[in-house]
DNA sequence: TTAATTTTGGAACGTTCATTTCAAATAAAA
DNA sequence: TTTTATTTGAAATGAACGTTCCAAAATTAA
């Protein structure tokens, strides 16, 4: 029977994200991702096919890690705005947490390759269906609970929220100052209340 | 005496940051240059030194003709708020003028390459730096002319709008409906008033 | 222990990359 | 017309690219 596969996907997927996270698709070489990895080039072919391929797998693994943690903290809020504020302190905590910040792997990956390929596309078209989806009955809830306003709709604050996170996170690569995150933040905020 | 240049250095830049803004700076190789212009591979490096220069001084010939249509725009406010609006309608219609907006060339740049190269990131911080004194001079006149509140300073708003552009830009990569486009312009709007 | 199946390591594949080279063509001033 | 400086064309540079190949090592059910 046959020898099992004797890495740990979720590792080798965290640092293949990171490498990508780095350094964007095209400025990561195979090389950049052998030597992150730790694994062989064929390997890397055997279990995940291509360099395109294995950074769709990345993109989908980081948009699940940051889903959990996002899911942690919004069961902590007793309303629909505070939910929406404490998907705001997320964004803040993981600008903030590195010194100099990345942004947004797939707010990069949208800015460096939408519209290019068809597999990416797809995943950027998807994760933004999500997300508006995830806003929508945020607000949706909030509204209900009347701590989020009326004044428009919640799939239009939702349209609004979701490009407000992705100004935020490309703000973020060269604002580091949390006083002047929260600043924007607490802007973005004060439109629902 | 020598012979002159014999090419429109405007011309040719225009036609490199064509390439430059529909690939991305790393997706986009010198023959790609080559192609765009018309000149000799030759040509290019006698005459922009290296990829990397040419791609700053695209950079900057996008900052600049934007900046000019921008000026234009501008002259038709009659008041603070006015002026912010007549930016987004600019941004509305650039982002529609195509059919696949392709985003704005410097907020791609810096989702791609900021924190890489230092060149590029200098002209990133200092172009920042200047649309957010832009942003704070508009938004200062519309708290003088009463067009916009004065729930918070000048200068957070000017972050705030300049956040929010940001990722209005990056929104209009996938989200093409005008409709759409204009809801969100109107509720990141609504704060100032 | 053997047989079956997969992962490995490392070299090699052909292509494409940014950049350089240099002789020939060009054009304006002398 | 000659001189001088520059652009141009086309080929060549070596390094890096993503991907493939295959024999050797590894592992587990039989």
């Amino acid at each position: 029977m046959p020898k099992v596969e004797t890495f740990d996907r979720d590792i080798i997927l965290s640092q293949a994200t990171t490498a990508f996270h780095d350094l964007g698709y095209n400025a990561t070489s195979m090389q950049d991702l052998v030597d992150a990895t730790g694994l062989n080039r064929s390997s890397i072919y055997n279990s995940f096919t291509s360099k395109k391929n294995l950074f769709l797998e990345c993109l989908k693994f980081y948009e699940n890690k940051n889903n959990r943690e996002i899911s942690k903290k919004l069961l902590k809020a007793s309303n629909g705005f505070e939910a929406i504020q404490h998907l705001f302190e997320f964004y803040i905590y993981e600008m903030t947490k590195a010194s100099d910040d990345k942004g947004c792997l797939i707010v990069n990956c949208k800015s460096e390759m939408a519209n290019h390929e068809n597999t990416i596309t797809n995943f950027l078209t998807s994760n933004q269906q999500r997300m508006l989806e995830l806003l929508e009955d945020l607000i949706f809830q909030g509204q209900q609970d009347h701590s989020i306003n009326k004044l428009q709709s919640a799939s239009a604050y939702a349209l609004y929220i979701y490009s407000s996170i992705q100004g935020f996170r490309v703000t973020g690569i060269l604002v580091t100052e949390p006083s002047k995150l929260k600043s924007i933040s607490k802007t973005i905020l004060q439109t629902l209340i």
